[in-house]
RNA sequence: CGCGGGGUGGAGCAGCCUGGUAGCUCGUUGGGCUCAUAACCCAAAGGUCGCGGGUUCAAAUCCCGCCCCCGCAACCA
């Protein structure tokens, strides 16, 4: 029996799931079952990663332990795991025992081999921050860009691990023939990233100590990606006592072991994590399958009240099956896609409720009509070239985890069956009972081909796969080798009631229910100035890095001014502790490298001359435009840096729908002009 | 030379790796059917496949150059 080790990305848990989690977990969801089907024996693996400089700041700054904290997320998905019917075998999380065995039995076999070593890292430290900053980041005075104090220059042992000392086996293992990073263009990406040369990779952190303590190396844990990547092998025994399931799915070279990650991560999975099992002399994963992201239009999410693509609601109304057909049917598997209501609704109703749902209806009423409550007493094989096409185009596509392109061929067929059923009309021919016979093939062929249909969606529709297997009167098979043939449709069973498998939606209700506005055709066309949905989409974010990245959309909005409520009054002294003065525009130049920032050279009237102001208006403003124009700027502003070029003051614009328009006096002024 | 994605009928997207009839969902127009969840069927309109060059018997697809849009990145002081 062919075995198939199938893995998630395991989840930073600094974020709650998302979209993005969803996603990769179904696909995975959809690859095993598919798999089981087909008969391989499959371990599904997901879970989270809990450790790093993130989390411990978090949890310090709520005043709980890191873990209480991972243990708040971990519970939610479990929660939405529940919710959505996962078949995984096992769900690790890093903050395991067993997983930290896993990680210093890998760490003990790198330093056996010697390819960790010891050196000194010097840099820009802030306190604060707990990290490095290069000198490019730090203003003239060294001072932290989030905190402003001054960092200080530290040193620190780190253990680097030799990475530049497989980039030649790492080619090697991308010029394999059976692609080992998909789809291609990211093998191309990951490739050339390897060629231009590999540098020693820093794997571990003495400013945190929320992880697994570095072997040997007392004060310092494990950098978190050579954590977090080894709990692929950790979940399956490797490092404990118990090592048939690695054994059996890792070790063993006749294993497919495939690994899903958006492409946000794939690096470390197509690159730092064979050099780590290449360094360890353990077998490499078969294939590494990066997925694109789900992208959204900002427009429509700021505009309506903002729940638009939060899949909850989703799967509140509808349950996970049209969601889970939604996700694989309108993503081009790897690449982008944008997520909306309105294209949920629209698939749904026009490819679940009318192609299939309806198929099936006006089905099994005919049949039932015409057979007295029953199937069709006699076969037929009208359709048998048809579905035996659909289903071989479905199987490829399927393999290859084309899982729209496997869904088209499946629609097609139940479209051949809705212009068969025209052609025969079966509805006039049920009348005269010389014609019985006819019928009953009729019927039979169509039913069986929808039967076909709806044994391939088994590993795509779970729950409503099943449900159109029985209103027709099927069984539901526990394997697809034999039910995709043509035949396998009972004659003359009895035929229970319909109910409507995929009711309708009416679009006007659901979105005057869950949210206004957004919907109008304007917005439509707006969906590719999309915004990643999804935020620290999946596992674990360079500690170092400590980007605040996007909140899920629905809650923790972030402070948007433009769109900012009422502010709390201010006294009129407040008011003019800020400097505004007219100034005239003499030179204006693009920013080099950017593409909002304008560099202004502006007279303010300043004893001292001229001064430089940046301004974000690039996109509005055409330099030449500019220059000899009077504006209005905030002369008291302490400088900041931009784009490395420092900025004293700040021009004044009204913001609309986000663009700035600039602010000039009504008549001419001279320059230095007070403006209160 | 920062990284990446994209430009295909009115909208949103497949197809490109592995050249050979331009496909899917929605929309538009006209007709039909009435079994079915206002569904279904037929027909029609609508495409210089961003631009230019090259390879080839043949290019949306491969190669070179260019233009434009978008996301990320330390960019609206």
């Amino acid at each position: 029996m062919p075995k198939t080790y199938l893995t998630t990305p395991i989840y930073y848990v600094n974020d709650l799931p998302h979209i993005g989690h969803i996603y990769s977990t179904l696909v995975v969801d959809t690859v095993a079952r598919y798999r089981r089907l087909m008969g391989d024996d499959v371990y599904f693996l997901t879970g989270t990663d809990e450790h790093g400089q993130k989390i411990e700041r978090a949890a310090e700054e709520q005043g709980v332990k890191p873990i209480e904290l991972a243990d708040r997320v971990v519970a939610r998905y479990f929660e939405l795991w529940d919710q959505l019917e996962l078949t995984h075998s096992d769900f690790i999380r890093t903050s395991q025992p067993r997983h930290a065995q896993g990680v210093r039995a890998i760490i003990e076999r790198l330093i056996e081999k010697g390819d960790l070593y010891v050196d000194r890292h010097e840099g820009w430290y802030c306190v604060k921050c707990e990290m490095f900053y290069t000198e490019k980041e730090l203003d003239d005075e060294m001072r932290c860009p989030i905190h402003g104090t001054v960092c200080e220059w530290k040193q620190e042992d780190n253990i680097f691990f030799r990475l530049s000392a497989y980039q030649d086996r790492l080619l090697e293992l991308y010029d394999r023939v059976e692609p080992f990073v998909r789809p291609a263009s990211r093998l191309n990406e990951v490739r050339n990233f390897v060629a231009q040369g590999l540098k020693d990779l820093s794997v571990s952190r003495t400013t945190v100590d929320w992880g697994v303590p570095f072997p040997q190396h007392e004060g310092h844990t494990v950098y978190v990606w050579l954590d977090a990547l080894v709990n692929y092998i950790s979940a399956l025994g490797f490092g404990g006592e118990e090592t048939g399931l690695y054994e059996k799915f890792w070790r063993d070279p006749d294993a497919g072991k495939v690994h899903v990650v958006g492409k946000d991560i794939l690096r470390f999975h197509a690159v730092y994590w064979p050099a780590f099992l290449m360094a360890a002399d353990l077998p490499l994963p078969t294939s590494i399958w990066a997925h694109g992201w789900w992208l959204q239009d900002s427009k429509k999410m700021s505009k309506s009240t903002g729940n638009i693509v939060n899949p909850d609601h989703l799967l509140q109304d509808f349950g996970h099956d049209p969601l889970r057909f939604y996700l694989l049917r309108e993503m081009a598997f790897g690449q982008d896609a944008s997520f909306s209501d309105e294209a949920f609704i629209e698939r749904y109703n026009s490819q679940l409720a009318n192609d299939l749902g309806n198929s099936v209806s006006r089905l099994v009423t005919l049949s039932r009509r015409a057979f007295d409550g029953h199937l069709p007493p006699t076969p037929g094989t009208d359709l048998k070239e048809s579905a035996e096409a659909a289903v071989a185009d479905y199987r490829r596509h399927m393999d290859n985890w084309a899982f729209h392109e496997a869904l088209q061929s499946l629609w097609k067929l139940l479209q051949e069956v809705s212009q068969y059923l025209v052609r025969h009309e079966p509805w006039k021919k049920l009348k005269n009972p010389d014609l019985k016979d006819e019928v009953s093939q009729v019927l039979w062929c169509g039913l069986e081909a929808v039967r076909i249909a709806a044994s391939a969606l088994l590993p795509i529709l779970p729950n409503k796969a099943p449900a159109v297997l029985r209103s027709i009167g099927a069984p539901v098979p526990g394997s697809l080798e034999d039910s995709l043939a043509w035949g396998g449709l009972p004659s003359g069973a009895p035929l229970g009631a319909v109910e409507p498998l995929f009711p309708r939606i009416d679009k006007a209700k659901f979105f005057g229910a869950n949210a206004e506005g957004g919907q109008d055709s304007k917005d439509k066309g707006q969906a590719k100035k999309g915004k990643r949905v999804d935020a620290a989409q999946d596992a674990p974010k360079d500690a170092a890095k400590n980007a605040p990245k996007g909140d899920a959309p629905k809650k923790a909005a972030k402070p948007d001014p433009d769109a900012a409520g009422p502010l709390p009054k201010i006294d009129i002294g407040q008011f003019f502790d800020v400097e505004l003065r007219v100034a005239e525009i003499k030179e204006a130049e693009a920013v080099k490298k950017s593409n909002k920032l304008l560099k202004l050279t502006v007279d303010a009237g300043d004893d001292d001359g001229l001064r430089t102001v940046v301004a974000g208006i690039a996109k509005q403003y055409a330099p030449e435009d500019l220059v000899g124009r009077l504006i209005v700027v905030v002369a008291n502003l302490k400088p900041a840096k931009l784009m490395g070029i420092e900025s004293n003051g700040m021009v004044l614009a009204a913001s609309a729908d986000g663009k700035p328009i600039l602010l000039s006096p009504e008549a001419p002024v001279p320059v230095g002009t007070r403006v209160r």
